[in-house]
DNA sequence: CTGTTAGCGCTTTCAT
DNA sequence: ATGAAAGCGCTAACAG
């Protein structure tokens, strides 16, 4: 059906001129072929409009000029999903001057290791790990064969690897802080299932902003979905909307503040809080992360912990790239900080504790 | 630096078999190679840690398993341009359970030529063209070259071609319908440059709508960023937020509602007028299209003409992956209606014209 | 049932 | 300066 495509051989005939020759005028080994012959070369390349077969370069020299973009799950992309959205954008930027295109890898893997064979079968030359569980053996087998691999967000807990990140630590600290200073005294975090590194590390953060306030053990609470008797945190919303929402007006000595990493999720909750007869901020107040449009557009604006999601994105692209290319890139994860936006759902008047970006 | 990758020459050396067999074994070729045969390749395989290099066989088969995605521009991903984040979502979902991968064509191009050469060198066994000008010599060039194309929401204007998109036409007339039914007699719609083939549709069925009304010609004020005396309608937004808000209060009958496509500008435009001493619904009714989460969360929500991106999204991929297996599919364009989710911005309060999605 | 063989279209020595 | 030839890793006739 298709045509098929004019080669370097019909190059070569129509020039009068080996096909070897076509290949080195083709790939600028100047000086080394004669101006006429080139021309001649290159005229008749136009008239046949020949396009070089990248597949069968690939093959001999090993690069394909692609990147690989590994979605935790192709799912990410289905809804306005600020991360991944911001991600996205970010990985666009750092790879829009270069000859790099991007593949993501989104065909239906019945596990790891088939996603791992479609990596490493040469579809291209390095890929980006976006949000891969920490405990992901493909990281590490990634790792291992010395396939040129970057992660972002999420990276394996030992062993060297390079790795894009935020200061999470900073970033969980930072929002118990801004919520003790406006007075509360019992937070709620609800983790979600799952063991990323992000999430341990703001965890983490959370802890000291308590203890370096000064405060009590108990003044935060960490919360799972298991502590709210559902399985997930998936629709319908009624599966863990009504129970987180009993579980905080029923709590005692009552919460106050409710941390929520994920953005999307907390938009749905405090949205849908009223149905339950409570409001943001008047009866709770509310912290996401993030800090995309997702955050800035809910009703009310959510109060957000940033981190420079484009930049990272861009960051870990062009470090894969670097690497991809065999320059010197010093392992070991790259971490930007983090800020706080504020805004309306924890009371306080809306300011920015940072520059526009 | 890489590893050497195993070769099936290596997996036949260790199961001491030939190297075809091997071939044979990876590809299935049931009943052609016996049971004991076959368990000792595959085992071999395991062993090695084979995985199958995709560029040898596409090479031999023509056939890369991915699919292309041409943007407009690889800018459209920096935003959050409602209309991309859908299409994507709806590609993603297409090809989610395929064996294909979404390669997209976002390295830097000097000129469409060398988009064209990029997408026949054979990355990809075929493209979505997504947004791409009608009168962009690209698209013709890759029919021509019988090379396996689906447009989606822009189209060549003659010849066949495969396209999906929604029904314009209807699109514009219903936006019409619905300002002069809530009393409207001066409607302006803001073109933007560029001569896509919705953009006229759309224009051509607002006219017929004013027609069906019995409205005068002059009831409806077709604009382009020259009749705004700007060059564009790119930031800074001074550079025709200004012009046009001026140009609506100046206006002589007053034009009292506006239709831009664009749902970013759109919103950018509703949420800036205060400054400019006007309101939306109050001084202007605004209606915009596609009505994304950008329309739903604009201040005041916009009224929207809607088209189902992501199911045009998935279609176009599913008849493109048809196309390059060489099922029968009938050419042309295949238009999904549109219909009109009333919000706040033209006044009226808000309800909705069709089932919840 | 399995092996031999001939490419797929290109890059890259190595001769000439 | 140009051509001949090897080979990248695989598939798919075709033999045996």
């Amino acid at each position: 059906m298709r045509k098929r495509n004019v080669t370097s051989h019909d190059v070569a005939r129509r020039a009068g001129v080996s096909q070897s020759t076509v290949s080195l005028v083709l790939n600028g080994h100047h000086g080394r072929i004669s101006e006429t012959t080139r021309q001649r070369v290159l005229e008749a390349a136009r008239e046949l409009n020949f396009s070089l077969n990248v597949t069968a370069r690939a093959l001999v020299t090993g690069r394909t000029q692609r990147i690989g973009l590994v979605p935790i799950s192709p799912h990410v992309f289905h809804g306005w999903t600020g991360y991944y959205i911001e991600i996205l954008a970010g990985v666009m930027q750092g790879i829009e001057s270069t000859e790099y295109n991007l593949l993501t890898h989104s065909a239906s893997y019945p596990d790891w290791c088939a996603l791992y064979s479609d990596i490493i079968s040469g579809a291209s030359d390095g890929v980006l790990l976006v949000g891969r569980s920490a405990s992901d053996p493909l990281t590490r087998r990634l790792q291992e064969h010395r396939f040129p691999t970057v992660c972002i967000s999420s990276h394996p807990r030992e062993g060297v690897c390079y790795a894009v990140d935020c200061d999470n630590e900073a970033g969980g600290c930072m929002a118990v802080e801004h919520l003790l200073k406006l007075g509360h005294r019992r937070i709620a975090i609800l983790q979600f299932p799952g063991e990323e590194t992000w999430q341990q590390e703001r965890a983490k953060g959370a802890r000291r902003g308590l203890r370096e306030a000064g405060m009590a053990e108990d003044s935060l609470v960490m919360m799972t979905p298991k502590d709210l008797a559902c399985k997930s945190l998936s629709p319908p919303p009624s599966e863990w909307i009504a129970p987180l929402a009993r579980f905080l007006r029923e709590s005692s000595p009552r919460i106050t503040a409710l941390i929520m990493e994920d953005e999307t999720r907390a938009r749905l909750f405090a949205e849908t809080l009223p149905e339950y007869g409570m409001r943001v901020p008047d009866d709770l107040a509310m912290v996401s992360f993030d800090s995309t449009e997702v955050s800035e557009r809910t009703n009310p604006p959510l109060t957000s912990v940033y981190q420079p999601l484009r930049l990272i994105g861009k960051t870990a692209a062009k470090m894969l790239i670097a690497l991809i290319e065999g320059k010197e890139v010093s392992p070991g994860i790259r971490r930007f900080p983090m800020c706080i936006d504020v805004r309306q759902s924890c009371g306080a008047r809306m300011y920015r504790h940072r520059e526009s970006r």
